[in-house]
RNA sequence: GCCGGGGUGGGGUAAUGGUAUCCUUGGGGAUUGUGGAUCCCUUGAACCGGGUUCGAUUCCCGGUCCCGGCCCCA
């Protein structure tokens, strides 16, 4: 029988194994996030549909789930975090001390057409560092992004790190029409240098700067290519922040001043990571440093941040490794007969209070199919208890691996079961 | 928004212009205190709408959803 109600497209169900996975993962994250001093934060999972069009261009816009609510108030469903969190910054927290380390786990909202890695509603796990612009503020940063993902599991992945002003400045200095530059980063930022020569040509712009600036968008590897770069500011702070981050063991890390992003309001430094065998939408997280405060009516205030697609992560994760086995109980507890039903539920709450993961035979079956239901499920114990053992008052423990039994004193089988489980349960 | 490929029980499949095969899974029973075995019973399916036709699961059109790609992003 099919259920007459579909799931929206573009979303996904997740059942206890894929979450037994995802919460691993993030869980493995956010204990990073801590251990680097940021707290969790939490924000409206909808608001003002301003929020968002202030500072997103169009294309963000386009696909955003906007409605009007019961009071005629604009609505959307957040494309994503860091706007809240800055808003949050703002209203209620800007009188803080500085740094203001903050991260957050939370699902988004995009109307876009769903394909591999892209749904209508994803998952991003997202850091926001308010305080300065100074190299060891994107430095902590980038160092926290790369250790979420290692904390993830992921082996197979790519730090690329640029900066945006020396993109910026450059097409500027050439291209003095604001709306022209702006459409020129975009051709930038997608490598399409055909439709650029284009443009430049149509506009009589200086065939020098397309040369400088197609160079500069492939220049890519270590430190040394900064020594090229004009831009002395620039060039410096990318210095300093490959310095610290190698202080920080983070290594690997290629620069990469093609790196424009999309979106208008970083100002400095910018980063993603891919996890190369995704394929098309390889790109696991993007963040960078940016002044966004201001836009909501605060000061303004330099924040670096970033954004972790949950959900590319897990892909990359079934990329590269078998998905960990997913052992729901610790112990069943099995009765021999219905005379001992009952006595079967003061074992196995027993066993639940001591931090076990336990259940108890709920739907009346013989033994023999509730062995194979345990053996099915892939229950490490099976708790025999039958009139045999309750004349002693004891149970008979099964291991359901290897088909050793022992009997063992009803009142210890907590006790006797986390030892055989070694290190307790999760 | 655009392009390509798909849609048969929960999962995987077969055939077919005359309502459907097989496997698996689920539930029950037998073997009457020890398991993934065997046997038996049982639940359960053609994405939706329209068209062609005496008749559509099958052919045609539209929608929808899934998979993948473009764009953009996470």
């Amino acid at each position: 029988m099919r259920s007459m109600i579909q799931r929206p497209r573009g979303t996904r169900d997740f059942g206890p194994a894929d979450m037994f996975r995802r919460r691993k993962a993030e869980r493995a994250m956010r204990d990073i996030c801590h251990r680097y001093g940021f707290g969790e934060v939490v924000t409206p999972t909808f608001e003002q549909s301003e929020l968002f069009t202030l500072r997103s261009g169009q294309s963000i816009v386009d696909e955003m789930y906007v409605f009007k609510d019961k009071g005629d108030r604009e609505i959307a469903l957040r494309p994503e975090i860091t706007a809240s969190v800055i808003r949050l910054f703002v209203n209620e927290m800007s009188n803080q001390p500085k740094p203001l380390k903050l991260y957050y786990v939370g699902n988004c909202f995009r109307y876009e057409n769903p394909q591999s890695g892209r749904y209508r509603e994803f998952f991003q796990l997202g850091a926001e560092l308010i305080g300065n612009e100074n190299p060891e503020t994107d430095a902590e940063v980038i160092s926290l992004a790369v250790n979420c993902i290692r904390a993830a599991g992921l082996q197979d992945f790519q730090v690329r790190v640029g900066h945006i002003g020396v993109m910026k400045s450059l097409a500027l200095s050439g291209v003095q029409d604001p709306a022209l530059a702006g459409r020129a980063l975009r051709m930038i930022d997608k490598k399409d240098f055909d439709a650029m020569g284009d443009m430049f040509d149509a506009n009589s712009l200086s065939r020098n700067l397309f040369d400088r600036i197609t160079a500069l968008a492939e220049t890519r590897g270590g430190t040394e290519v900064l020594d090229d770069v004009e831009d002395v500011k620039a060039q410096q702070h990318l210095k300093e922040l490959f310095e610290i981050l190698k202080l920080q063991g983070v290594e690997d890390v290629e620069i990469d001043l093609g790196i424009v992003r999309g979106l208008d309001y970083y100002t400095g430094m910018v980063f993603e990571i891919d996890a190369p065998r995704l394929g098309a939408e390889k790109q696991i997280l993007g963040g960078g440093s940016y002044t966004l405060s201001e836009l909501f009516g605060g000061e303004a205030v330099f924040s670096t941040g970033f954004a972790i697609g949950i959900d590319r992560v897990m892909l990359a994760l079934d990329a590269e490794q078998e998905a960990p086995e997913y052992a729901p109980l610790d112990a069943y507890v099995v009765p021999t007969e219905d005379a001992m039903r009952k006595y079967a539920f003061a074992i196995v709450s027993k066993m639940r209070s001591k931090g076990l993961r336990a259940d108890v035979d709920l739907m009346r079956r013989s033994m023999s199919k509730n062995l194979k239901y345990a053996a099915s499920v892939g229950v490490r114990y099976a708790v025999i208890v039958g009139k045999e053992e309750m004349s002693k008052r004891s149970v008979t423990l099964r291991d359901m691996k290897t088909g050793e039994q022992k009997q063992v004193p009803a009142d210890f089988v907590a006790e006797e079961l986390e030892n055989s489980l070694g290190k307790g349960a999760p």
